[in-house]
RNA sequence: AGAUCCGUAGCUCAGCCUGGUUAGAGCACUACACUGAUAAUGUAGGGGUCAGCAGUUCAAAUCUGCUCGGGUCUACCA
């Protein structure tokens, strides 16, 4: 039985994928993965649903691969992994994708095709590209239960939303409010903030602004402020960018914290004395720092300086006719005298009460204590005035505070954006031009005129701003008051951001930045949305509201259903068949019956989508009837295996883009808060986006979408996904270089190919299947000892990296160590181990050595990488059966044995790469090549490890750079020059500012000097009169040159070189040459590896003495049985040895 | 506007948490070498105001603050 390695003919990573991934259909091996860890600890992993109704882009290889990587480690880790599926199928893109396929808007919804038709439009497009992704998940080596994905807009999925809305119905959390949503006149529709973050949908525009004056109402809480200005009008100023929204105005909002003046001044439009209230910080922005040409002592100055002692409003410049223009001119250069008479925080005008300032028959009743001065932590001093226009309807957060102090609310504009009746003049105009009308007159101008003329308004301009508009019919949007149905997470705010701070965030910062911030600032989660294609919010109600019902499950709507059959005689009967449909319009069909025996009818929201997902936990599995009836905490059905739903939730890991962190984590999050008061997962990695080359982000507009079907059918799954991860920490972006997957493949996976193919080249000539005892460690030389110590060295890291969530990292040392120290080292130092003398120990250690470093390395590179490791290790495992496992991905992932790792050794091989390294730069210099033996190098030690580490790995610096003995300097040799220098950071603590003098002292240092500081230990330095005493730890000595040799050094290495060639040493450098010519001779003539040759040379005097003296060296190199000089051969191979060329002829022999 | 990440060689990234005096790799470029791993490999070379400014310190790419630039999320608010 002797199976060979198999060779792979070339390296071809996308037909070696599909060639791995006929094996894994075959074999069921992802199944297979899942079933050898049957009966062990489970590792629990959620599937963020993707949507299908677009194709998939190489972003989602990148946290697919994430996803896949963690899952393959923790099997491999002995974890027992689920992986299922799932499909998002609801929302706003998929209604916008049907709409523009047809051709038609919202609008024509129910007119043009009915609502049955436009979902059946719907479900048809969600699932348009599952092939395609479907096929780039199993392109990519994504293992996903995809036989049985869960789908949201199954009843089964919907009807598990319905049990869990109705757990939060029943905890009084579910209800029906107003809430201030952006919505579109012009198109009579909420707009939900993804429709107002399309491009676009922002534009700077110049609206007319105000600064309107309300007036105080004179009381006990306001008596300081007319006492300070000695007045009997007091005026608060308050800006708005939106005047049509004052005649809804209700209360005035101040920070409670910040600093506000009562300033005595003049009106700017009509001239008359008035005293303000604004922001103190605000104060410049309307009144001068300097009164230019007004002047100190005129007459005028000591006019308006009497009036602003004076205690009474009596105008003093009205007796003037000269003081009277001098004065309107004054106000006309809008340099506003004025006169700070108080000063005071927010929270001391709290309460004040002022006047209506446009007051009507419409607005007179508000439905609260209006027109107070309230408080808010919102109100800046960036603009306006400090005091905030608080009109609750149309405002989000004057809704919050006008709710807090029950100020009431007025909503005087109608839902088509115009006036309501009974507002004077400007009843039934619209507040902006929503119709296109050509004659349209800005009323938010006629306001501040009649402001103006009413002495109410202190300033007026044009204010240009960025607003939002509506998306599909370009007029601004405003925001209106709606009802709504929410979900009250609020009131378990505290305890989310408690349970957050026991998950697990990659990146640290996202969870406590971005998501913790997010959670302090939390809202109460509008579940509202006016759609078509989504879940239906389950409550129905009667017509007057005074009852309702919030249905659970599909039993529930059934039996409700035959109940008011029976009470009413409705006819939903027909809707509960086997076809039942939980969307609309079917659903909205139902009519239920109340207590009092009246008719409810389906409210008409449906559900934001995001609920849908956030409720995958629960909904991916179903309700379980039973469990329901039971009153279970977890009423859902379990797969095959599985016995309590603690071992499915929550989730040990999930991963998704850092744009879903106030969605899905967020969804998650509060789902599992409000209904379990639980976590949704332990751990949350949030990667990156990617970008592309540039940095720009992938769009297709800009037409740089990277199409993962052909980043991996040209390079390879396994080159894509090691790129993407080793390329950049998965939470930072990626900007996507096709270059590098080109770098990977050929630095990376070309590294591993030859080095295993190169093991099975000489593997396979000596019969090596692992059949061999394992050689004890103590008995395998020095640079076996050395590759395993790395090696373990290698699991220990790699294994603590993954076990963090930082792939980057172990595939990077994964990378340096198949490069650097298995590839470029060990191999090409042992190369002769394998293809030189017979098979006994020392090759059979090299060939269980390597085998041991690829069979590990496949091992740890499986999870990020799944093919190329398992063909390799399947490869390797067919001829030794190593391993009872057809996959890798079914085999434990490697445990790093400390036995064989010493931590010593590897500094020594570390010492003989950088002294080999030397050297060979030495060679360099001189221009001797390595072919070239050379008789001496000579490295200087410092200390006796140094020298004791140096000799253990005398032999390979030897042979790795051709020389025939090394000798060693030590400190007391007065052959070498040293140099010495401060251990800055012992001497730093020491020392402190006295560094710079010693360091610069230590810098003029004699070799005397050092020489004197090595023996005695101490040095005591004089430094500005006082001695400092340095030890020998205190500094770092080094040795920097040997007088008369070539020298280099790096960091604490240093060698020097004999640069001689002696007629042996040419020799002995002829002979390799030969040998290296002949070698090639045989290579060109394509004979085997183990053919025995007959060797003639053509005599030459230069040359000839060489072949004679290391003729038996050469036979030997070379595999010749005979080696003859043949004075004037004329047939043979010209070659060139040295500047002489002789001629060789080379035969096989017994051929 | 707020939060957050990022800014180091032409490009992609280490180093920063824990401050220490020649700031590293790979790619690319140039030159040379090697040729029984060969669609490989080695050696050498050029290439850096560590985004900028200020501070702390004997010492700052590293710590602090501010500014600028880029990305993302949230908001758009009088």
């Amino acid at each position: 039985m002797s199976v060979k390695y198999r060779e792979f003919s070339q390296l071809n990573l996308p037909s070696i994928e599909q060639e791995i991934l006929a094996k894994w259909d075959a074999e069921q091996a992802f199944e297979k993965s899942i079933e050898v860890r049957e009966g062990a600890e489970p590792f629990v992993f959620y599937e963020g649903p993707p949507s299908a109704n677009g194709m998939p882009g190489i972003h989602h290889v990148i946290s697919r691969t994430l996803k896949d990587l963690v899952c393959r480690y923790k099997t491999m880790k002995g974890f027992k992994v689920s992986r299922k599926g799932g499909w998002d199928t609801h929302g706003l893109p998929i209604e916008l994708g049907v709409e523009k396929e047809l051709g038609i808007t919202k609008e024509d919804i129910g007119v043009k095709i009915s609502v049955e038709e436009y979902n059946r439009k719907c479900r048809e497009a969600v699932l348009r590209y599952k092939d395609k992704w479907d096929d780039i998940t199993k392109k990519m080596g994504y293992w996903v239960d995809l036989n049985d994905p869960y789908i949201t807009f199954k009843n089964e999925y919907i009807e598990t939303l319905w049990w869990l809305l109705k757990q939060l119905y029943n905890k009084g959390l579910l209800y029906q409010s107003v809430s201030i949503q952006p919505y579109s006149p012009a198109a009579g529709t909420g707009l939900s903030s993804h429709e107002l973050n399309q491009p676009g949908t922002y534009k700077d525009v110049k609206d007319t602004s105000a600064v309107a004056m309300f007036k105080a109402v004179k009381n006990e809480r306001s008596q300081f402020l007319f006492d300070a200005a000695k007045s009997e009008e007091v005026f608060f100023l308050a800006w708005t960018t939106t005047p049509w929204t004052l005649p809804s105005n209700l209360g005035l909002t101040v920070g409670p914290n910040i600093d506000y003046v009562l300033v005595k001044t003049f009106n700017p439009y009509s001239g008359k004395p008035c005293a303000v209230v604004l922001a103190k910080a605000l104060l410049h922005k309307y009144f001068p720092e300097h009164l230019d040409e007004f002047e100190e002592g005129g007459s005028l100055y000591e006019a308006i300086n009497n009036w602003f002692n004076h205690d009474s409003d009596e105008f003093l410049i009205g007796n003037s006719a000269e003081l009277k223009v001098a004065f309107d001119a004054q106000i006309k250069k809008k340099q506003l005298p004025y006169k700070i008479v108080a000063s005071f925080k927010g929270t001391d005008i709290e309460e004040c009460r002022y006047e209506q300032l446009m007051a009507y028959e419409a607005n007179k009743e508000t439905g609260g204590d209006s027109f107070r001065v309230i408080t808010g932590d919102f109100v800046t001093t960036e603009d306006g005035t400090g005091i905030v226009h608080t009109a609750p309807a149309f405002g989000a957060d004057d809704y919050k505070v006008g709710k807090k102090f029950g100020i009431g609310i007025l909503t005087m504009v109608d839902r088509e954006g115009k006036f309501v009746d009974g507002l004077g003049e400007f009843s039934n105009r619209y507040v902006k031009n929503y119709k296109d009308d050509p004659n349209y007159e800005d009323v938010n101008v006629d306001i501040s005129v009649k402001l103006k003329k009413e002495n109410r308004a202190f300033k007026v301009e044009k204010y240009e701003h960025s607003y939002p508009h509506c998306w599909r019919t370009d007029k601004p949007v405003l925001y209106y008051p709606l009802d709504a149905w929410f979900i009250k997470t609020t009131e378990i705010k505290d305890r989310m951001v408690e349970l957050n701070k026991t998950i697990n965030w990659k990146p640290k910062s996202t969870g406590e930045g971005r998501f913790g911030n997010w959670l302090e600032n939390m809202v109460d989660w509008n579940l509202s949305r006016s759609r078509f294609w989504g879940t239906p919010l389950p409550v129905w109600r009667t017509e007057d509201g005074s009852e309702e019902i919030c249905i659970g499950t599909i039993e529930e709507l059934k039996a409700e259903a035959e109940k008011a059959d029976k009470a009413l005689g409705t006819n939903n009967a027909r809707l509960t068949g086997n076809d039942l449909d939980l969307h609309k319009p079917y659903v909205d069909e139902y009519v239920l019956v109340s207590n009092s025996g009246k008719p409810m009818k389906r409210v008409p929201d449906l559900i934001d989508v995001w609920f849908d997902s956030g409720a995958m936990p629960y909904a991916q599995w179903g309700l379980d009837y039973e469990k329901v009836k039971k009153g279970e905490k977890y009423p859902f059905k379990l797969p095959a295996g599985v016995e309590k739903f603690e071992d499915l939730y929550p989730a040990s890991f999930i991963c998704e883009g850092v744009d879903q962190t106030r969605g899905w984590f967020y969804t998650l999050h509060s789902i599992a808060s409000l209904v379990y008061d639980s976590v949704a997962y332990k751990t949350v990695v949030s990667n990156g986006l990617v970008l592309d080359k540039a940095g720009n982000k992938m769009s297709k507009r800009l037409g740089n979408v990277v199409d993962p079907f052909e980043t991996i059918g040209k390079f390879g799954a396994d080159a894509t996904r090691w790129y993407l991860i080793t390329n950049a920490s998965p939470w930072d972006n990626l900007k996507f270089d096709i270059e590098g997957i080109k770098e990977v493949q050929r630095k990376f996976f070309g590294t591993l190919y030859n080095t295993y193919q190169f093991f099975a080249l000489y593997a396979n000539v000596d019969g090596f299947h692992f059949a061999e005892p394992d050689i004890p460690l103590e008995e395998r030389p020095e640079i076996d000892r050395w590759i395993l110590s790395s090696l373990h060295t290698l699991v220990k890291d790699v294994n603590a990296a993954m076990d963090d969530y930082e792939p980057t990292q172990a595939g990077r040392l994964i990378e340096e160590f198949v490069d650097e120290h298995l590839s470029n080292w060990y191999v090409r130092l042992c190369r002769r181990r394998f293809w030189k003398g017979e098979y006994e120990q020392d090759k059979i250690s090299a060939y269980q050595t390597l085998y041991e470093c690829i069979e590990t390395v496949v091992r740890l590179m499986a999870p990020v990488s799944p093919f190329f490791s398992d063909a390799v290790f399947r490869n390797l495992n067919e001829a030794t059966k190593h391993f009872d496992s057809q996959s890798v991905h079914h085999v434990d992932f490697p445990v790093a044995n400390e036995a064989y790792i010493d931590k010593a050794l590897e500094e020594r091989m570390q010492l003989a790469q950088d002294a080999s390294s030397l050297v060979l730069s030495l060679r360099k210099k001189v221009n001797i090549k390595v072919r070239q033996p050379l008789q001496k190098v000579m490295i200087p030690v410092l200390s006796a490890s140094m020298k004791e580490q140096f000799m253990k790995v005398e032999d390979i610096i030897k042979s790795e750079v051709n020389v025939k003995e090394i000798e060693y300097l030590t400190p007391d040799n007065s052959f070498i020059k040293k140099k010495i220098k401060p251990n800055f950071v012992a001497l730093g603590k020491k020392l402190g500012p006295k560094m710079k003098a010693v360091s610069a002292a230590l810098a003029q240092f004699t070799q005397e000097q050092i020489n004197q500081f090595e023996k005695e230990t101490v040095y005591n330095l004089l430094i500005d009169n006082e001695t400092v005493p340095l030890y020998l730890t205190d500094v770092e000595i080094l040795s920097e040159d040997v007088p008369g040799w070539m020298v280099t050094n790096k960091g604490a290495v240093t060698v020097a070189l004999d640069v001689t060639i002696t007629p042996e040493l040419l020799n002995e450098g002829n002979a390799r040459e030969i040998v290296n010519r002949i070698q090639k001779i045989r290579k060109e003539s394509g004979f085997e590896l183990t053919d025995r040759i007959a060797v003639e040379v053509s005599d030459n005097e230069t040359l000839s003495p060489s072949i004679t003296q290391f003729k038996s060296y050469i036979c030997a190199e070379i595999l010749a049985d005979d080696l003859d000089l043949v004075p004037g051969l004329s047939n043979g191979t010209d070659v060139e040895v040295n500047d002489i060329t002789i001629k060789i002829n080379v035969s096989k022999k017994g051929g």
